[in-house]
DNA sequence: CGACACTTTGACTGTAGTCAATGTAAGTGG
DNA sequence: CCACTTACATTGACTACAGTCAAAGTGTCG
């Protein structure tokens, strides 16, 4: 069985779902088609490592989550970036990069060739700027989570992860939830993840989702699912 | 007292000590002229907050170090980033910053009012370009930073911490340290900086100081002054 | 010299880690 | 359909690393 799939993108952009929020959103629909004809789709099963080689090194995220993953040789791991939807992968201006993306869900990309893009890159200072604003975001809530890292308590961590998945996957921003007061989600990462991506175990992460879901901040519908029926006891439990 | 002092740049720009390191270098001479036009020296003490108002929004840094900070209300300190002689500072394309830059020791700065500098980067686009990659690598380093604040022990952050200045220090690169053996040099943070940097008390940075004395890996002049025998050694106890 | 700021050291505590067992759900093959 | 496997997650008992609280040490400055 293939687990990569790699075709053109048939479907033209001005359809596609993150077309205003990618980094699409700094082209006009004529630069959008230079755009599209190096644009090639792939689907990646969870749990696969995004190989950032061959003439894909570029993407933009359409579906599912994609993790950063930072190792020590002796084992120890740490997740240093997640993206969602919308979100752009790969190092440009490269300079190797010192750690790997891996798919934490089924994950569904937007992937340019390496050439291509720089080309595109150098053509449209617009689609430049838009990549720069994007990077300084991703230093800013790298920087956020500095400081969860540093400084917060296991209980404090697994609010604050929760509370950033809860935002990041309802689509934070939309007109119709001016304060959201209420989220059920899918957990897009396993139980080691967000283990690695809060800098404990795997057991405290555990200890403490069960804690939540006893004082009834969480509900669990299943392993995977959460309910929170009051975003604002979530919000004071993860103290920023 | 006057505590800040600003007052235009007379030396040259040419004659500068990071004409070459900073984002100047991107700049050709007759450009630097409209940059020097803009700029103003400044002189920081240490502990003094650096406000990044009025007409002095950037800078780069000349001499000295600065930290950026990001605290919880109630209280919790953590330091996000450290920038050293020829980084740059000051959040391009505002969106007020989370946290706040204040000297760690006596600074020299080149700052640029908000107006003029943004439009030098419209202008010269070497400029931005320098800027980007600037962020790029300070993202990358931060996300090197959450691998440590997130997976390393009390013992391997505060060897990774001295490792980091001994290079950032002695000017590594240099053409004739192809491989540093041997370091010296004056702490720029306060072991409450320290702490603050490596998420842990002050009380468990100074065991770990003491006990990296103990076992030879570093020499204390004073409490300030630290020479590393054996850089390797070091590097050692920092696991990366 | 005394005051102050900062650092070190010591005794004790507590939070999160470790090790091990048990629980749960999905998938496989007889 | 039901044992069996496999992969995760939870729970429990115990440990250890770093935090807390308190006292003593060191250096600088007026």
């Amino acid at each position: 069985m293939e687990n990569i799939t790699t075709f053109h993108v048939h479907t033209k952009c001005d359809s596609c779902v993150i077309r205003h929020t990618a980094i699409c959103a700094a082209l006009s629909e004529t630069e959008l088609k230079d755009f599209s004809r190096i644009a090639r789709q792939r689907l990646i099963p969870a749990k696969q490592v995004i190989a950032m080689e061959d003439d894909i090194v570029f993407a933009n995220i359409i579906k599912g989550v994609v993790k950063l993953t930072k190792t020590i040789s002796d084992g120890r791991q740490q997740i240093v970036g997640l993206q969602f939807p919308s979100d752009f992968l790969g190092r440009i201006y490269t300079k190797e990069t010192s750690y790997f993306a891996q798919a934490a869900t089924d994950v569904e990309l937007c992937a340019f060739p390496k050439d291509g893009f720089e080309t595109m890159l150098k053509r449209h200072q617009g689609l430049k700027h838009r990549l720069f604003e994007n990077t300084l975001d991703e230093l800013d809530s790298t920087r956020e989570w500095m400081l969860l890292l540093g400084r917060k308590t296991a209980q404090e961590k697994v609010a604050s992860l929760l509370l950033m998945i809860a935002k990041r996957v309802s689509n934070v921003g939309c007109s119709h939830s001016p304060h959201m007061v209420f989220a059920r989600f899918q957990l897009p990462l396993s139980r080691t993840d967000i283990a690695d991506y809060l800098g404990l175990t795997i057991e405290t992460v555990s200890r403490q989702i069960t804690k939540l879901k006893m004082i009834g901040v969480i509900d669990l519908i299943d392993n995977w699912e959460i309910a929170v029926p009051d975003i604002d006891a979530l919000e004071a439990m993860a103290s920023d």
